[in-house]
RNA sequence: GAGGCGCUAGCUCAGUCGGUAGAGCACCGCCCUUUUAAGGCGGGUGUCCUGGGUUCGAAUCCCAGGCGCCUCACCA
């Protein structure tokens, strides 16, 4: 990509003569009146005839997309917010220094325009031009209209050309803010409050993964950015905050791809005096609300797929899935033997066989061969207690716990449970931690002995859930990637 | 981190056997007062991702590197 093109400097070159005409090709203080919608709403109706009757005077303003030039008149297409609206070019009839401002204009710029409406041959709603200005001069070159700007570098890199060459891109970032917004409001009208937490936190903790880490300089301290907000948010449960959800950015030092980013969207929310079955509840009919509001329809298309988010959701334990989806019989999903024969036969690694805890033998096989046939969004219950270090045992079997995590196109989604409360309990589930740390699992968490001292205080009992808004948004607009629903995605820098 | 694919004009893309770069849009000049990818005539505006190598000669072949995408690994 060469710094100085030619075509930059013939724009610059075009601004120039603007100057030098006395036009200020970065103009101020004109503001539009109206927007393209407005006009289209209130005149789209009307026939020619009758919009000869109006004698108003409409403004917009807005980027020039599309010029189409007949010497002395000529159309123009400009973009606002709200849409595009054509306006007619004529020499002579556009005010003091339209002809000059028109001559040095071109797609990309911003005008601002003042005239009265009409429909042309063809019966188009257009803005007759009677006072022209340009606003903004634009010096760089848009992609071309017909195919636009595909190449997935430079869209990722520079989001603003992507935006400009592929409005349907804007339709996408839309929808995620509808969605946000549609999630604050339904916790906010169940009595959450939402807070914030520490992003920078000494111990990072709630979640298995590696951490950024960066360096306060006055403090001399070593922080790491966080990797969920879990460990806070449920010391505010404790503090008496029963409600609480916070929507914001988790980072993890992880492998990229069309799933992960380094920084991702979190909602995690906790609510006292309710248990995981209650989030099941609560969870489907999030879901539920959100494909009718955002998508018009419990059933969303995604990549050539029919989703249904129709309640209830499918619902299995960790065990019954592998017997339903792997054919195995009930004694076989707890056979040590047998499991790890199905490993072997399946070519996964497993590693320390012989002390391996049968609660992972059965993720192993669930995460492998199970989880991507979960295309409908399914509850998985009742995970191992090994692999669950927050979560409150489950009352009639100890091994497992009060968890589920919900799948949707083989992809997980949320992830949630009744809260350990037990700070005997909790403590030692972290010393188990801290030892497998030691042994070499640097996804290992770390123990926080501030929050064994917070449940020492006394928890309510407490259920709760983290939801990933990147992939649910992936799935509630249809697209592939999550750098598809994240405007800046994370680059190596370009060059 | 490993493998596969890609990188040529502002954009989208061709480029044969290694012979010295080409098309559409955009842009520049001229014509044109109702277009919808307007049209007609004329004009290529280039670090062929970077650096080496082979060769009389490299966008093309070889080596190394960069960036991106996909798959796998890790993970949510």
């Amino acid at each position: 990509m060469t710094q100085e093109n030619i075509y930059k400097q013939q724009r610059l070159e075009k601004a120039g003569r603007l100057i030098e005409a006395g036009i200020n090709p970065y103009n101020n203080r004109l503001h539009p009146e109206h927007v393209a919608s407005d006009l289209r709403e209130k005149y789209e109706p009307l026939t020619g005839e009758e919009l000869e009757g109006v004698t108003e005077d409409f403004s917009i303003a807005g980027r020039v997309i599309a010029i189409r030039s007949f010497g002395k008149a000529g159309f123009i297409k400009l973009r606002d917010r709200t849409g595009e609206f054509q306006i007619f070019t004529q020499k002579g009839k556009m005010g003091e220094q339209g002809d000059v401002v028109l001559k040095n204009t071109e797609v990309g710029d911003f005008l601002h325009v003042a005239g009265k409406l009409f429909r042309t041959k063809t019966n188009e709603l257009t803005l007759r031009v009677e006072k022209l200005n340009i606003i903004t001069k634009a010096i760089e070159q848009l992609p071309e209209k017909w195919h636009g700007l595909t190449d997935v570098e430079t869209r990722y890199r520079q989001r603003y050309v992507d935006m400009i060459a592929n409005p349907e891109v804007k339709e996408v970032f839309k929808k995620r803010s509808q969605i946000v917004s549609f999630i604050r409001r339904y916790f906010e009208e169940k009595d959450f409050l939402e807070v914030e937490t520490p992003m920078m936190q000494a111990i990072p903790g709630g979640a298995k993964a590696r951490p950024f880490m960066t360096h306060h300089n006055a403090l001399d301290l070593d922080l790491y950015l966080r990797i969920a907000p879990e460990l806070y948010l449920k010391r505010l449960v404790v503090g008496g905050l029963e409600r609480v959800f916070e929507v914001n950015r988790n980072f993890r030092n992880e492998g990229i791809s069309t799933q992960h980013n380094p920084e991702f969207t979190m909602l995690e929310f906790y609510m006292a005096y309710a248990t995981y079955e209650d989030l099941i509840n609560l969870t489907q009919d999030l879901l539920n609300q959100l494909a009718i509001t955002v998508c018009g329809s419990e059933i969303v298309g995604y990549q050539g797929k029919e989703i249904s988010f129709q309640k209830p959701f499918a619902r299995y334990t960790l065990v019954e899935s592998l017997e339903k989806h792997l054919g195995y019989t009930k004694e076989q999903t707890i056979d040590r033997a047998f499991l790890l024969n199905e490993c072997d036969k399946h070519h996964f690694e497993v590693k320390n066989k012989d002390t391996i805890d049968l609660g992972i033998i059965q993720i192993l096989l669930f995460e492998e061969l199970v989880e991507k046939q979960l295309i409908s969004p399914t509850f998985i219950t009742h995970y191992p207690t090994s692999v669950s270090p927050l979560s409150r045992r489950n009352d009639e079997d100890g091994s497992v716990t009060d968890r589920f995590e919900l799948f949707i196109f083989g992809r997980e989604i949320a992830n949630a449970f009744s809260e350990l409360n037990d700070p005997v309990d909790q403590k030692e589930r972290f010393m188990k931690q801290v030892k497998e740390r030691e042994s070499g699992d640097d996804e290992a968490m770390y123990m926080d002995e501030d929050f064994v001292t917070a449940l020492e205080y006394g928890m309510p009992p407490t259920a709760g859930e983290g939801i990933g808004i990147d992939r649910l948004v992936m799935l509630l607009t249809d697209q592939p990637s999550i750098r598809d629903v994240i405007l800046f995605p994370v680059l190596r820098p370009d060059k």
